[in-house]
DNA sequence: GGTTGTCATGTTAGCGCCAACATCGGTGGC
DNA sequence: GCCACCGATGTTGGCGCTAACATGACAACC
């Protein structure tokens, strides 16, 4: 035997934990062979698979990951770089995520930026590589956008609303035809164009929902109003929807998502208009709670589990097979849900 | 030399990360140097860390954190079991974790329970504390309800809104004094009493609210009508709408939380009941939305960034001091945010 | 019956880091 | 001037695991 029986113990008032060692000496075969046995191989005899079994299982054997890592140079570990989980997107994405990791034999380390600044962004990637992880998603392509970013080359990254114009794999809702069906939904109604309260100015899912809002007017020969923008909350909606209230003309508003929807309708409300009878109002993500919004929120659903499967696939394939990142765009179709905060314009209008 | 050049590449494409020996090498010291200023020791000479530092800097050097876990028996790294996420407080609660974590050289390894059953805790468990993790907050105390659940001994283990009768420290938002601010708030209008729709029977938190509201329309010698349940989802506040509105005596109603809240005020918006005209309305938890509602929602304030705050605080100082779990209850206080769903009883009623 | 192959299992040598001890030069006390 | 001490640095060994190779038994083939 190589080591003696005498240990330190681990850490105050916990024993070691069982070793790979511990097993092989209960079932009298080689640790080598219990490796084998934890990790699945197949050439190793039943009878004596079952021995090990049997005694990892009397000892509580688990094995440790810190050990293997260091092995294997793999940390079967990925890890997810998200903004504010307040926001209704990130936290569901987060959560298929973590879901979908879960069905592997890896597991999810997160981090969360509060400010888009280049040292949060910084810090973040450092933090991961450090804590070692085989691969990042990033929650929100706009990380990227941080100047001078640069990534551990190598390290396979997907980008969650990503537009393929970087490097790496991404995987988004199609903006472009979530928007589409939103203002056609409205245009469809008989609106003689529709207004458009769109996210901020440096999220890409907001700029692709605001493009393919201006396309779809243009499209069908419709004035263009100016865009109004908000920061995604209710709040901002809310103070949007007091400057909408004052234009006569905004008949119909595609909201770039149901929180701001939602401080926007209560806007209209306090100014008098009625939703839908003096305006129509459009979300984009279908919220749980949009349902039960008053009056229910027509809006645009975002397959957000969806979206988290597929970002995973796609980085659990990188590291697999080490293939370099691919720039190839994954899309995942949105579908309108209409309810009852649209409908015609009134007729006086 | 022990080693001599020629290694393996860690993984295709990637090369061999720079180690503890290459920047020792560059800067001239010994390996255990670094590792000393790499772990921020006081006993190395000022130009000797610099000329280490700036070795470290031109290398790229991150220290193998895995490496680190195997000779220290520490991971740095704390896990957390969480139930949906879509739930607001789970979501705030699991931000807020991370957060306070990011301020220590911890990492965050999150785990998510679909069903409470038994074998999706065990499995949860299991994968904790295989991924190595040196503690564990339980962001619902439900979880422990789970029979046979053998927590592995000796792993500092924190539950949010745990009320102390388990072994564990526990942290939570004081529900009895929010219950209590909520119904004694509806009763101070001059309702005759308060309904409550209570969030699922085996939560811990909506036990301790409808305990709450109980005790304390008794302690004013009002009648205590019976409860009804939802499962927090707006879904099962507006089915609950829908009983409740049938009640011409339930004019004020203390909702378990906001969504809940939500699904509610429509079933009594449909039913031809206003809102606060006929029927009074509290929720809980203060969703960043809630105040957009129509009416806007008088709430119960959560404090979720204390609370992970404190959790974590609580963590860390299990795993460093080695103390073994105090059964300690730290609470963190609500607070009433009184909007427009609240009015006094209609004249009539 | 030797060659070749195949399969279960064992042996060896680190992965990168840190704890514990060893070393060495200087400092201060008497 | 000798010894005790201290602080900076180096050396050794091993954390628990797995990759790579070694072994040995048996089967199949010409």
């Amino acid at each position: 035997m190589a080591q003696d029986g005498r240990r330190k113990p681990a850490a105050a008032g916990r024993t070691r934990a069982p070793s790979m060692a511990d097993v092989a000496a209960l079932a009298g075969v080689s640790a080598q062979t219990v490796s084998r046995v934890a990790n699945h191989r197949t050439n190793v005899d039943e009878a004596t698979r079952e021995r090990v079994v049997n005694a990892m299982r009397m000892l509580g054997y688990r094995p440790n990951t810190a050990a293997r890592a260091l092995a294997t140079g793999r940390f079967r570990t990925i890890g997810v770089i998200s903004f504010d989980l307040q926001a209704y997107g990130n936290a569901r994405t987060l959560e298929s995520i973590v879901s979908a990791v879960q069905d592997t034999d890896y597991s999810v380390n997160i981090v969360t930026i509060k400010d888009q600044t280049e040292q949060a962004v910084r810090e973040a990637f450092e933090r991961l590589t450090t804590q070692a992880v085989d691969g990042i998603i990033l929650n929100e392509a706009q990380i990227l956008d941080t100047p001078a970013l640069r990534l551990p080359s190598g390290l396979p990254v997907v980008v969650n609303d990503g537009d393929g114009t970087h490097r790496h794999a991404a995987v988004h809702t199609d903006q472009a035809e979530g928007a589409r069906l939103a203002v056609r939904h409205l245009l469809d109604l008989g609106h003689r164009t529709v207004h458009h309260l769109a996210g901020p100015q440096d999220s890409h899912p907001a700029r692709g929902r605001a493009e393919a809002w201006h396309r779809t007017l243009k499209d069908a020969g419709c004035p263009v109003p100016p865009v109004v923008y908000g920061d995604w909350t209710a709040e901002s909606g809310y103070r949007a929807g007091r400057e909408l209230a004052a234009r006569p003309d905004a008949g119909a508003v595609f909201a770039g998502n149901d929180q701001m929807a939602l401080g926007l309708i209560r806007a209209l409300h306090d100014a008098g208009r009625e939703v839908p009878g003096d305006v129509s109002v459009v979300g984009f993500d279908n919220v749980a709670e949009s349902g039960y919004f008053l009056p229910p929120l027509t809006t645009v659903h975002q397959d957000f589990e969806e979206i988290g499967r597929q970002a995973v696939a796609l980085l659990l394939d990188q590291i697999h097979t080490g293939r370099p990142p691919e720039a190839a765009v994954t899309s995942v179709a949105p579908r309108l849900v209409v309810r009852g905060s649209t409908a015609p314009p009134a007729p006086g209008a």
